[in-house]
RNA sequence: GCCCUCGUGGUGAAAUUGGUAGACACAAAGGACUUAAAAUCCUUGCCGCUUGCGGAGUGCCAGUUCGAGUCUGGCCGAGGGCACCA
C-alpha cells in the first residue's frame, strides 16, 4: 500500500477549491445564512500557532454549517494599520504600505495552506483607501450626529511611541505596545461619545445569551454602573464659590461627614495656580507611584484650603475642604465627601490629618455603642448617630430614604454614574486612517466635503521625525475648502476604529458609495458566530457594539444592533520554555531530549533548564512555526492536533509527540481507507448489517452533538474511536454488507476537521459533486441490550445485560440466579428496592 | 481589597439529564516481532491478597439523595479580570 501523500493531495484540493471559487458566497434568500467570523489578523509578518488554532476552529464550524445546507459567509481580511508597520518601516527605510502588503501576501499564502474555507473574493484590508474612505464618511456622520467631539483633556501619553493611548491601552501604568511608563499630558483630542450608550451597552449584554459569562462580566465591570446621588455642598470661605457638587453612593452616611476632598484638577484649583504650596503639593501628587496598584495602595495626601463645607443635613456642621491625591477628576464631579467611618480611603486620609471619625453604621451583630476603630466599616448594617436616619437598614433602605429627603429639600438628586469614559480616538501617528477635518485660522473645525474624500495618506514621507510624521508634511497639511485656506487635522484614528466595523464591510466588500449596502446587512448580519481571543473581551468587542449603535443612531440603517450574536473565545497555544546556563531563552529547535533529560542540541553535555509552559511568544522563544509544521506533517494533521488535546476555550499545550501522533493517525486512516476500498468491492450492498448501521448512527450523533457544543477535542477522540472500531470491524468481518454507505457518511463527519483527506477518500469512492451532512436513524441509537447496574446500598456490585425495557420483575428473576448478589443479600433485610428502567437496580439492605 | 472561572491518574483530558468515573490521546514500564535498531502490535497503570476478588478514590470538610465528579453550604488552592470609581 502506498503512503498518504499529503503534499500532493493537499495542494491538489487547495487548487481545486481556489480554481472553482468553491467558497464564494452570495445572497441566496432561499437558504438560511450563517455568518462565521474569526477575528482578523494583524499582518505582522508570519502566521503563528494562535492563528492556526483560531482559524481552524472557525473553519470546522464553517464547513460543518455548509454541509448542513447553510449559506455560509466565511471571510478574511487584515487589520492592517498600526504602529509595528510604522516602526518597521522607519527602521528599514521602507514604506509602511509596502511592508504591510508584503506581510499580507505572505500570511495569505500561509493561511491558504491550512485549507481554510474562505471566500477570498471578500478580502479586505483596513489600510486600503477602499476601506478607510468609508470610515472617514462614518466619522463625518458621527460628527454630524454629535457623537464625535473635540476637547482638551488629560491623556495617557506614551513617550516612546509618542502617541496618545486609550485608558484601555494602558496596562499597569505602561503602554500596551511599548511598555513605557505612561505620562499625563493635556492635549486637544477627538472623542467618540461612547458613554452616551453606557446604559444601552449594559442592557444589550442581557440578550447576548451565547456570549461567555466571563466576557459579559468584564464588560459590565468596565461600564461600571453605580447608583447614588449628587449633592450640592454649600461652602464658605475666601473664594467666590458657593457650591461644590459631589457624587456619592452612600448619602446615608452624611452624618459621618468630616471633610470634603477635591481632585487636583478640579476647576477650583485654578484659584491656586499661583500658590507655591499648592504647586508643591501637585508636584508631590504626580510623584506617588506610577502603576495603578501603587497608587491604590499608596499614601493619601492632601492640601488644606481655607474653604469650609456645610453638611446639607446639619447646617451647624462645617468641615474643612482639601485637595487630595486620591480623588479622580474624570469620575463623578471630581469631588467627594469624606466619611472616614465607612470608607477605607477616607479613613486613611482622616487618620493622617487627624480628622474626626464618626461611626454612623453598626454591623447587624453589634449594638449602638459600636465604634469604628482600626478600619472603616463598609458592610451592611443599621444606621446610628444620625438623627432622623437612625434605625434604617443600610445601605439599601437608608440610601433611598436619604435621597428622598435630599430631593425634597432640593439639596441633591438621584443619579446614576458610569465608570465608562468616552473613547479618545486621536493618535499622533502616520500609519492610520486620516481624520477628515480641517481647521481655519481661528481654529474652528470644518468637516471636509464628501467630494474631497478620501483623505489619502501622503506618500514618501520621513518617518524618522519625532512625533507625528504627518505634522511635518507642510504641503499635505495645506488645504483649500470653499476658497479658504485651512490646515488639515494631522491626527489619525485609533486602529480600533478600523476593527469596529470590518464585519459590516465583509457583507459588502466591493460597495463603492458607502461602507455597506443595506440589503447585504439585512441578509448577513448579525455575525452568527464570532471567534477570537479573550484579550479583546473589552476593547474591541465594546467598541464594535458601540459602533453599530452609533452608525444606526438617528437613521435606522439596520434592524439589529448587536454585531455578534454568539461569541466564542479560544484559549492560547502554549509551549514549555527553555533556558541555557546563562538564563538566555532557547528555542525548542535548539533543545533535544535524551534519556528524559533536556540538553542543548549543539552540545549534549550542556543541560537545559525547562520552565513552565507559557503562551507562545517571540520574546521567550517558545514558538513553533506553523509553516514548518504544515510542510512536515500537512494541514490536516495540524488541524487535527491543534484541536485534539484541550477544549477550544482552554489553553492547549503544543507537543511534538502529539503532533506526530496526529500525523500517524492520518496515515493509519489511509491504511484503513485502502483496506475498506479493497473489501467493499465485493460486499453485498443490498443487505443490511445492523451492527455497522448502528455504529455509524452513533458516530454521526456524537460528532453532530459535539460540533454544536464546540467540544472539538472530543470530536477528535470520536474520530480515534471510530478508527479503532472500524479497523477491528474490517478485520473481523469476512463478508461485508453495507459498509460502503456507512463509511462514506463517516468520512463526511470527518471532513470539517480533515477536509483534504476526507474529500480525497470520498472522491476515491466515486462521490462526485455536493455532499450533505448525514442523517442518522434515531431508533438505532437506542441499544437493544442495556447494562443494568446492580447496586447494594448504592455501591456497584454487578452488571447484568438485559434486553431494553426489561421490567423489574424479570430482572429480579435473573438476579435470583446470580450467586454473587444472592450471597451479598442473604441473611440481610432488604428494606427497599429502587429500580430505574434500563439503568439501575439498587438494593437497600440492613 | 472586590468580581469571575476552575480544581478528576505521571500528563492533556472524557463523562447530554444526579445513575458503570478515567473514553480518547501523550509519557512511562514490561512483552512480541527483529541479528540489532527504528517502526508496528499487545499488556500494565492507586492499595491489599494467589490469574479472580475486595477496598479506597474526582482539592478538603459537611449536607441533600437509594445514589454526587455533577446539586447546596463552608474551607483550601490555582488562574483571570478590575482596582483610590466615592
Amino acid at each position: 500500500m502506498n503512503r498518504y501523500n499529503f503534499q500532493d493531495i493537499e495542494k491538489k484540493w487547495q487548487k481545486y477549491w481556489e480554481d472553482n471559487k468553491f467558497f464564494k458566497t452570495s445572497i441566496d434568500k432561499k437558504k438560511k445564512k450563517f455568518y462565521c467570523l474569526e477575528m482578523f489578523p494583524y499582518p505582522s509578518g508570519k502566521i503563528h500557532m494562535g492563528h492556526v488554532r483560531n482559524y481552524t476552529i472557525g473553519d470546522v464550524l464553517a464547513r460543518y454549517k455548509t454541509l448542513q445546507g447553510f449559506n455560509v459567509l466565511h471571510p478574511m481580511g487584515w487589520d492592517a494599520f498600526g504602529m509595528p508597520a510604522e516602526n518597521a518601516a522607519r527602521d528599514n527605510n521602507l514604506d509602511p504600505k509596502i511592508w504591510t502588503n508584503s506581510n499580507i501576501a505572505t500570511m495569505k499564502n500561509q493561511l491558504k495552506k491550512l485549507g481554510l474555507s474562505i471566500d477570498w473574493d471578500r478580502e479586505i484590508s483596513t489600510c486600503s483607501e477602499d476601506y478607510y474612505k468609508h470610515q472617514q464618511i462614518f466619522f463625518l456622520e458621527l460628527l454630524e450626529k454629535k457623537l464625535v467631539y473635540r476637547k482638551e483633556n488629560y491623556v495617557n501619553w506614551d513617550p516612546v511611541d509618542q502617541t496618545v493611548l486609550a485608558n484601555e491601552q494602558v496596562i499597569d501604568g505602561k503602554g500596551w505596545r511599548s511598555g513605557a511608563i505612561v505620562e499625563r499630558k493635556k492635549l486637544n483630542q477627538w472623542f467618540f461619545d461612547i458613554s452616551k450608550f453606557s446604559q444601552d451597552l449594559l442592557d444589550g449584554l442581557e440578550n447576548l445569551e451565547t456570549w461567555p459569562n466571563k466576557v459579559k462580566t468584564m464588560q459590565r465591570n468596565w461600564i461600571g454602573k453605580s447608583f447614588g446621588c449628587e449633592i450640592d455642598f454649600k461652602v464658605e470661605g475666601d473664594l467666590p464659590i458657593d457650591i461644590i457638587k459631589c457624587f456619592t453612593t452612600r448619602p446615608d452616611t452624611l452624618f459621618g461627614f468630616s471633610f470634603l476632598a477635591l481632585s487636583i484638577d478640579h476647576p477650583i484649583s485654578s484659584y491656586f495656580e499661583k500658590n507655591k504650596e499648592f504647586l508643591k503639593f501637585k508636584e508631590e501628587c504626580s510623584k506617588t507611584g506610577t502603576t495603578e496598584e501603587a497608587i491604590a495602595v499608596g499614601d493619601k495626601i492632601g492640601f488644606k484650603t481655607n474653604l469650609e463645607a456645610i453638611n446639607p443635613l446639619d447646617s451647624t456642621q462645617k468641615v474643612p475642604v482639601y485637595f487630595a491625591n486620591f480623588v479622580l477628576m474624570d469620575y463623578g464631579f471630581g469631588a467627594v465627601f469624606g466619611c472616614p467611618g465607612h470608607d477605607q480611603r477616607d479613613f486613611d486620609f482622616a487618620k493622617k490629618y487627624k480628622l474626626q471619625i464618626k461611626t454612623v453604621v453598626r454591623p447587624p451583630n453589634e449594638n449602638e455603642n459600636f465604634k469604628v476603630l482600626d478600619e472603616a466599616y463598609a458592610g451592611p448594617g443599621i444606621i446610628i448617630n444620625s438623627k432622623f436616619l437612625n434605625g434604617f437598614e443600610a445601605p439599601i433602605n437608608s440610601v433611598l430614604e436619604t435621597i428622598k429627603i435630599l430631593e425634597e429639600k432640593k439639596l441633591g438628586k438621584k443619579k446614576v454614574n458610569f465608570r465608562l469614559k468616552d473613547w479618545g480616538v486621536s493618535r499622533q501617528r502616520y500609519w492610520g486612517c486620516p481624520i477628515p477635518v480641517a481647521y481655519d485660522d481661528t481654529g474652528k473645525v470644518h468637516a471636509l466635503p464628501k467630494s474631497m474624500l478620501p483623505v489619502k495618506l501622503p506618500e514618501n514621507i520621513n518617518l524618522k521625525v519625532k512625533g507625528n510624521p504627518l505634522d511635518s508634511q507642510t504641503d499635505w497639511k495645506q488645504i483649500i475648502i470653499d476658497g479658504k485656506k485651512m490646515t488639515r487635522e494631522t491626527d489619525t484614528l485609533d486602529t480600533f476604529v478600523c476593527s469596529s466595523w470590518y464585519y459590516l464591510r465583509f457583507c459588502s466588500p466591493k460597495e463603492n458609495n458607502y461602507g455597506f449596502k443595506k440589503e447585504d446587512i439585512d441578509y448577513w448580519m448579525p455575525v452568527d458566530q464570532y471567534i477570537g481571543g479573550v484579550e479583546h473581551a473589552i476593547l474591541h468587542l465594546l467598541y464594535s457594539r458601540f459602533f453599530m449603535r452609533a452608525i444606526n443612531y438617528n437613521n435606522k440603517n439596520f434592524n439589529i444592533i448587536e454585531p455578534f450574536q454568539s461569541l466564542f473565545t479560544q484559549g492560547m497555544v502554549c509551549h514549555e520554555t527553555y533556558r541555557d546556563e546563562k538564563n538566555n531563552w532557547l528555542s525548542p529547535d535548539d533543545v533535544e531530549k535524551i534519556n528524559n533529560k533536556f540538553v542543548l542540541k549543539s552540545d549534549p553535555n550542556k543541560s537545559v533548564k525547562v520552565g513552565p509552559s507559557e503562551s507562545m511568544s517571540k520574546s521567550k522563544k517558545n514558538v513553533i512555526d506553523p509553516e514548518f509544521i504544515i510542510k512536515n506533517y500537512g494541514a490536516d494533521s495540524v488541524r487535527l492536533f491543534i484541536l485534539s488535546d484541550s477544549p477550544p476555550e482552554k489553553d492547549v499545550q503544543w507537543s511534538e509527540q502529539g503532533m506526530v501522533s496526529a500525523y500517524k493517525f492520518i496515515q493509519k486512516l489511509w491504511g484503513l481507507h485502502n483496506e475498506i476500498k479493497m473489501k467493499i468491492s465485493n460486499e453485498k450492498k443490498d443487505q443490511q448489517d445492523k451492527e455497522i448501521d448502528k455504529f455509524t448512527s452513533q458516530v454521526i450523533s456524537k460528532i453532530t452533538h459535539n460540533l454544536e457544543k464546540f467540544n472539538y477535542n472530543v470530536i477528535v477522540a470520536n474520530m480515534y474511536e471510530t478508527y479503532n472500531y472500524l479497523i477491528n470491524y474490517v478485520k473481523k468481518n469476512k463478508n461485508l454488507k453495507n459498509l460502503e454507505e456507512n463509511y462514506k457518511k463517516i468520512l463526511i463527519c470527518f471532513s470539517p476537521v480533515i477536509p483534504h483527506f476526507a474529500n480525497e477518500c470520498l472522491v476515491d469512492l466515486g462521490i462526485k459533486g455536493d455532499v450533505n451532512w448525514p442523517n442518522y436513524d434515531k431508533s438505532l441509537l437506542d441499544d437493544e441490550k442495556v447494562n443494568i447496574v446492580v447496586q447494594i446500598n448504592g455501591k456497584k456490585r454487578e452488571i447484568i445485560q438485559v434486553k431494553k425495557d426489561t421490567d423489574e420483575k424479570e430482572i429480579l428473576t435473573l438476579i435470583k440466579k446470580n450467586d454473587k448478589i444472592q450471597n451479598l443479600i442473604k441473611n440481610k433485610d432488604v428494606v427497599k428496592k429502587i429500580f430505574v428502567p434500563n439503568k439501575i437496580l439498587n438494593y437497600l439492605i440492613k
